[in-house]
DNA sequence: TCTAACTGTAACTAATCTAGTTACATATCT
DNA sequence: AGATATGTAACTAGATTAGTTACAGTTAGA
């Protein structure tokens, strides 16, 4: 398994929070991500749906954060994504023959929404700013030091 | 997203530990699953990898579980299956323009480790043999009522 | 020792998902 | 009007998963 979607909307958020008030395009954004433009944009309209950016079309438009990056934490970001489950359950009929395969779902289920939750919990335990803030702390760092680690 | 591996994963050891002694052979827990043996038989291979399960080869082998189903927690199975992270962070080189871009990755494989770990802790909570109890209890529930949820 | 019942594993297909890309209608500032 | 944005549909390429067939190797037991 391996999705980068988090990771690439992390990062563009980061890129609001860092740039502050003024709006930022996709393109700029899609610069410091490496990617499309497009795939910003998809990006985008998930945090634009769940309230975390604002969004300005036509020329000087762009986007930028709804609200402080104090404010927003991963799991808002996370969960603004709405990836659906991170594990299926497969589906066996009730006419299925073994009884195990009829009656494990449920409970899988169960066990599954746990330990999302705790994903997301942990995921909560982080702002956007304090992500931004080592970002800051690193660059500075990494300037001083004049190399790389 | 969405990955029925471990659903099936776990399905497979809750056979295995609902027959008890007996070797099963890939075929019948293929039945109870509903999927192909060859499926079954990958997934085993994990588990043989990581000592969870023994398996015997020739007419009359399967598989059975290595040690008690108390012993084995849904945590060790989900590391079994060995299935790399669940957040990707693309790399960007040294190179890239953008110095957000060249200093978030390590930063975001910290956190996303963090997460991850707080899902595999959660996984650990249960042990294999809670979920075959509660399988056990909803089969009997069912039988008695003489319907299905 | 032969046979039937197993596993291990390679190879292929089909379905699904992600990322990347082009294209274009629509909106907005100057 | 013209330049600059976004929103979104449509397509492609690549990766991943599940399912399947096929077959070599292993083992128990008649």
């Amino acid at each position: 398994m391996a999705n980068s979607r988090l990771a690439i909307a992390i990062h563009t958020l980061g890129v609001l929070a860092f740039i502050g008030e003024k709006s930022v395009s996709s393109k700029m954004i899609a610069g410091s991500v490496k990617t499309n433009p497009v795939v910003i944009r998809r990006i985008l309209a998930n945090f634009v749906k769940s309230g975390l950016v604002e969004v300005q079309m036509g020329a000087g438009g762009g986007s930028r954060l709804a609200r402080p990056a104090e404010e927003i934490s991963l799991a808002d970001i996370y969960l603004a994504l709405d990836e659906g489950d991170m594990f299926d359950v497969p589906i066996l009929e009730d006419s299925h023959q073994c009884p195990i395969g009829r009656t494990v779902r449920p409970i899988l289920k169960e066990v599954f929404f746990e330990a999302e939750s705790s994903l997301v919990k942990s995921l909560g335990q982080f702002s956007l700013a304090e992500v931004i803030g080592q970002v800051k702390e690193r660059m500075s760092a990494r300037y001083c030091e004049g190399t790389e680690d």
